[in-house]
RNA sequence: GGGUCGUUAGCUCAGUUGGCAGAGCACCGGAUUUUUAAUCCGGUGGCCACAGGUUCGAAUCCUGUACGACCCA
């Protein structure tokens, strides 16, 4: 068709029009040339009446189905229908062995000319890569593989481009990213993948329905972000003629319905912030937060011991865990260390009473770019650097600096700190808790400092959330854990794009 | 944002000191009625990422750009 299409602009244009033209063009004609015998075979199927897209076809078995009914249906000779996608062909003249693969496994199809009659030349114009259907009964060759003898077969779908190659598959890592189906088709372990990480994120879900907690929808687009420390992407609601965020956490509406009576609430969430993009960030992510009312970050760290092992029993069968060659133990009760006193040990000083010289110096010493941080990042770096890298059997650091937690509950013991904790494993942050500040002044204090301290004050207070803390919040126990990490983690793949089907990556040239 | 490395056929990759652009798979033609990375014979296919520069001569050396990976911020 094309082809034709491309034959009759041609004769319509003369010569000297034509070769500006063809120049212009030529990306599309080496298109043309690439797929030029598929589309030749394509219009051989149109002139023979044979639909190479048709609209369904009945199949009685998947492969894995007919594999593991073998002994039943090769007994009954029980005729057959399946379909797949063929993946490789053998031809021996008379006959043609061909693999083809549905989402269950593979199977392996063999068609003879004396059973298939002239049907069995239609077979030239299949390619690897074609959808079809087969009928016909299962037996076993001599090699012993399951095999569906062909009575009958047909085209599901032609494709017009070659797959990559059968037997070192994709590996160009751009490619596997830009096109992720091909990654898809030709490496099955990438499939088993993401269906584990669906799996995953079904266990999470069981796991809190089970405890009594109910999933509730938050707003994506909101008129103020918050609940986190991040740049946010902006869009534009022309209806409300006002600007509006992509939220970059749920946290403020999730405690709103703490307020508004629920006791046990998460959303598994997709999440956006305006940062850049590495093995361990994708523009927009996956989180699960978790609200818990009448209970605190005690409370919340015995649910994490509870939901990790749930996770590692239904998930890979076994507590230990391996990431990136190296194996830890999930053994309750996790380790805990406290943030500051390992903090103060490796920097011999006392973080919380330390001056600003003494900071900037450790910053200096350990690499750390001082200059625009606040204290509070200036701290957060520094632990990220001397302590959280190095942990690697699963921990849970507690009781965080207050300047770097301004939504966390101040320490029932001592007030320059607040309750919370990171679970962190293999370096790294998995969850992240608190006791949840529900001290509505309190929260305007620490809101306001804040905003201070930002040095473009983009973002404005959450009057509607201080609105409702006023109206009052039971204590509250709240959690958030990344899911694409933990994922990472639990599937052991080095890179968040590994656990994202469509990674964000710049436009192609 | 900075540093290091990479980009050659549809895919996986070679390419020597700067001297004709290569292989395997895929594709096309031929042989082949139990193969399975089928085999055998023959063939098509390249803006060597892009733009400059050095040179008699550049896939190869230099500069810049794009995209990607890793590390750092």
């Amino acid at each position: 068709m094309l082809v034709i299409l491309v034959n009759n602009v041609l004769n319509d244009l003369n010569v000297l029009t034509i070769i500006p033209y063809l120049i212009l063009t030529l990306g599309f004609f080496r298109i043309l040339f690439t797929m030029d015998e598929r589309l030749n075979k394509l219009e051989e199927l149109h002139k023979m009446k044979i639909d190479p897209y048709p609209y369904k076809y009945e199949r009685t078995h998947t492969f894995a189905e007919l594999k593991k009914g073998f002994d039943k249906l090769s007994q009954a000779e029980e005729t057959v229908a399946s379909c797949g996608r063929i993946l490789a062909v053998r031809g021996h003249g008379k006959t043609v062995f061909a693999t083809l693969a549905d989402e269950t496994s593979k199977m392996q199809v063999y068609l003879r000319q004396d059973k298939l009659g002239d049907g069995f030349k239609i077979f030239e114009l299949f390619d690897i890569g074609d959808f079809i259907g087969v009928k016909g009964n299962i037996f076993k060759t001599k090699t012993g593989e399951i095999t569906i003898l062909v009575s009958d077969f047909a085209i599901l779908a032609k494709s017009l481009r070659s797959l990559p190659e059968k037997w070192h598959g994709l590996k160009d890592i751009e490619i596997r990213y830009r096109k992720r189906y091909l990654d898809l088709i030709v490496n099955p372990e990438i499939r088993e993948i993401f269906k584990k990480r669906t799996r995953l994120v079904g266990l999470i879900r069981r796991f809190f329905d089970d405890h009594g907690f109910v999933e509730m929808e938050t707003p994506i687009l909101q008129p103020i972000y918050g609940g986190g420390e991040a740049n946010p992407f902006k869009t534009y609601y022309n209806a409300l003629e006002r600007d509006m965020y992509l939220r970059i956490a749920d946290e403020l509406y999730l405690k709103r319905l703490i307020v508004g009576g629920y006791e046990k609430v998460y959303e598994i969430c997709r999440d956006f912030r305006n940062e850049g993009i590495d093995r361990f960030h994708n523009p927009e992510f996956s989180m699960i937060e978790v609200y818990q009312a009448y209970t605190d970050y005690e409370g919340i760290m015995g649910l994490v011991e509870c939901f990790m092992e749930y996770l590692l029993d239904n998930l890979t069968d076994s507590r230990t865990m391996v990431f990136c060659d190296r194996e830890v133990e999930f053994k309750r009760p996790f380790k805990r260390i406290k943030y500051t006193e390992a903090l103060n040990e490796k920097l011999g000083f006392d973080i919380l009473s330390a001056k600003g010289g003494e900071l900037d110096q450790s910053c200096r010493t350990h690499g750390i770019d001082h200059k625009v941080l606040s204290t509070g990042a200036k701290i957060d770096k520094l632990f990220g650097e001397l302590i959280q890298k190095h942990i690697i059997e699963p921990t849970f650091v507690i009781d965080h600096p207050k300047v770097i937690s301004p939504l966390a509950k101040v320490h029932r013991k001592d007030d320059r700190l607040v309750e919370r904790f990171e679970f962190i494993v293999f370096g790294t942050e998995l969850a992240n808790a608190f006791s949840e500040l529900n001290d509505p002044v309190e929260q305007r204090k620490r809101f306001e400092t804040q905003l201070a301290q930002k040095e473009e004050g983009i973002n404005e207070i959450d009057e509607d959330f201080l609105e409702a803390l006023e109206y009052g919040m039971p204590p509250t126990g709240g959690l958030g854990i990344g899911i694409d990490r933990l994922a990472m983690v639990l599937l052991n793949q080095p890179s968040i794009r590994d656990v994202i089907l469509f990674p964000q990556l710049r436009r192609e040239k």
